[in-house]
DNA sequence: CTTTGTGCGTCTCTTAAGGGAACTTAAGGG
DNA sequence: CCCTTAAGTTCCCTTAAGAGACGCACAAAG
């Protein structure tokens, strides 16, 4: 089958999914980003099997989106943590829980709900232009090559 | 190998992931998304298997994210585009491409740039509070278990 | 009116990825 | 001592995913 490996394309989206492109990964830091940090956790709430959770793992620490810490010393256990780099990650997790809860919407409604902690109200998430901070999105931008710029045919 | 399906989590990411999270579907509407919307350009582009490309795009306009019109009668030839769907999609994207300019930069910069039409400036995009306004992140939110909640343990 | 070319897919065959169960290590409890 | 828990590791088996060859419709060229 041998997998086209994503990581060394000159495109920003391909080396995120090469991290995170896996299936399960996301699910992984979704539970790791509510606090469901320790192996058999991970493995019971999301139902996935051992070997294939050992090397998502794996793959997220050498990737530095996740830290593996000690919270035992004796005997001997470890659970995971969000880096810095894994917590902005959660940016895209939040925009897909935006897209699912509009368009593949369960009878019961959203399964979670956000609290700003700046405003106090319940809200999702929208994307705005980092210079005017005005909402942004695909219709209202033009794109450009930029430095590193791929052939794109 | 039965790989689990997402699509019937009580999971908004989940179910999100049923439909961009095989591989190389974020990359076919990428392409899409700037202009590449041809069965042949897409599999050039790419380097995509035409096997792959071809279950790639039935699903994606199964579920409405793309649509395929024919742009001539004789002979009958037919482009992919987006939906509305489609192109609330690309939020995704293009918060995938910030991620990945700030944390797997390649040497040369950013492959792409992007112009917002309502500034006229260079930017990428931030999360912002639907309510507020205000920046919006993991760090500054609480979680709340919403009107479809799963069990998360 | 056969040949060449293009656009879009299907077919076949291999391989590796996922599932699941058993095994391991390291300790604590009764 | 044997059982339990946490955190993996190792094994085998199935299956489906991917690559690349092949097919086919149609048009223009010669």
């Amino acid at each position: 089958m041998q997998r086209t490996r994503f990581g060394d394309m000159a495109c920003s989206i391909a080396r995120t999914l090469d991290v995170i492109g896996e299936p399960w990964s996301p699910l992984i830091l979704r539970n790791v980003m509510v606090g469901i940090g320790r192996f058999d956790h991970l493995q019971q709430s999301l139902g996935i099997s051992r070997k294939v959770l050992t090397e998502r793992l794996r793959w997220l620490v050498d990737n530095d989106v996740l830290e593996r810490r000690q919270y035992s010393e004796r005997p001997p256990r470890y659970e995971y943590a969000l880096t810095v780099k894994g917590t902005e990650l959660c940016d895209l997790l939040m925009v897909m829980v935006r897209w699912g809860d509009r368009w593949t919407a369960g009878e019961a409604g959203p399964p979670v709900l956000y609290r700003h902690h700046a405003c106090g109200e319940i809200g999702y998430v929208e994307l705005h232009c980092s210079v005017c901070d005005r909402p942004m999105d695909v219709t209202g931008i033009d794109i450009l090559p930029g430095p590193g710029a791929a052939v794109t045919t």
